[in-house]
DNA sequence: ATGGCTAACAACGTTAGA
């Protein structure tokens, strides 16, 4: 059975229930992950996703802030919300869908965004990230023996010099310092996980999933990074079939200032 | 180099995002 997962960083759900259903009956994805949900589970919209035949949900959030949740067409069997760094801050929750000879476990992380200044010696909020990203690596590592696996989620971290507007400009900020590009590489390999934007689009090519609200337009100033990620382990590899980013949403109505990500896995 | 915007909330300033 051909699968469709995607990943938004939502930025409020509540706010934007009427983007994600109109997101949603045009797109049609078995299963929606979604970040910065910003309520706990007992004010999810919970209705709104059933009413479009998502009726299998897990939430993990926190009142205001962070939060994430994983909608579905298709049933969910198993589901696990982990703390990380000792807090319980909402961050992580995994699924396990397609049941029955081979299911596929499903992450969704919202990792910690840093802070604006680049030291985790006098930021504790880049520490935070730094630790994070550390136990990722540890949890995570050798994901890739265990079978079929997707990792989704806001990394905050823009790892190739093409996932940013300008390389040279952005080496100082948080996102694409080589601190945080390294260590998210690092979880890349410990997990045996397989980059499945850039198994899409080349290296070569800028590709972007946010877009700063701050820009006066951000379309014509184009300054964005790919913060937003796609991994596979390699049991999946052969069943890579598509990936849409899906920019346009930047430019709806009182949009997120992160855009969905759509990706195909064949039959 | 700076400043710019958006959201939640025991809310009308503060904290957080990145």
């Amino acid at each position: 059975m051909p699968l469709s997962i995607a990943t938004w960083n939502i930025n409020s759900v509540r706010l934007r229930i009427d983007l994600v259903c109109a997101f949603l009956e045009a797109e049609r994805p078995d299963v929606l992950c979604l970040q910065e949900i910003k309520c706990i589970e007992g004010n999810f919209p919970a209705g709104a996703f059933r009413k479009l035949g998502y009726e299998h949900q897990v939430v993990h959030g926190q009142k205001g802030y962070h939060g994430v949740a994983v909608v579905a067409k298709v049933p969910i069997t198993e589901h696990v919300r982990r703390g990380f760094c000792g807090k319980d801050d909402a961050r992580h929750v995994a699924v396990k869908i397609g049941g029955g000879e081979l299911p596929i476990v499903l992450h969704n992380f919202y990792v910690p965004a840093g802070g604006d200044e680049p030291n985790p010696d006098v930021n504790e909020k880049f520490a935070h990230k730094l630790a994070f990203l550390e136990e990722m690596k540890g949890w995570l590592r050798g994901a890739e023996t265990l079978g079929p696996a997707i990792l989704v989620g806001d990394l905050n971290v823009a790892p190739l010099e093409q996932d940013v507007w300008s390389h040279k400009q952005m080496l100082g900020v948080v996102s694409h310092t080589p601190v945080e590009t390294q260590l998210l590489e690092a979880v890349i390999e410990a997990g045996g996980w397989i980059d499945a934007m850039r198994h899409f689009v080349p290296p070569e090519e800028k590709l972007y999933t946010w877009w700063s609200y701050r820009a006066a337009d951000w379309e014509a100033s184009n300054r964005g990074r790919r913060l937003d990620h796609m991994w596979v382990t390699s049991p999946l590899r052969g069943r890579l079939l598509g990936l849409e980013v899906k920019r346009e949403a930047r430019g709806w109505n009182r949009p997120s200032d992160h855009v969905p990500v759509i990706l195909r896995l064949a039959a």
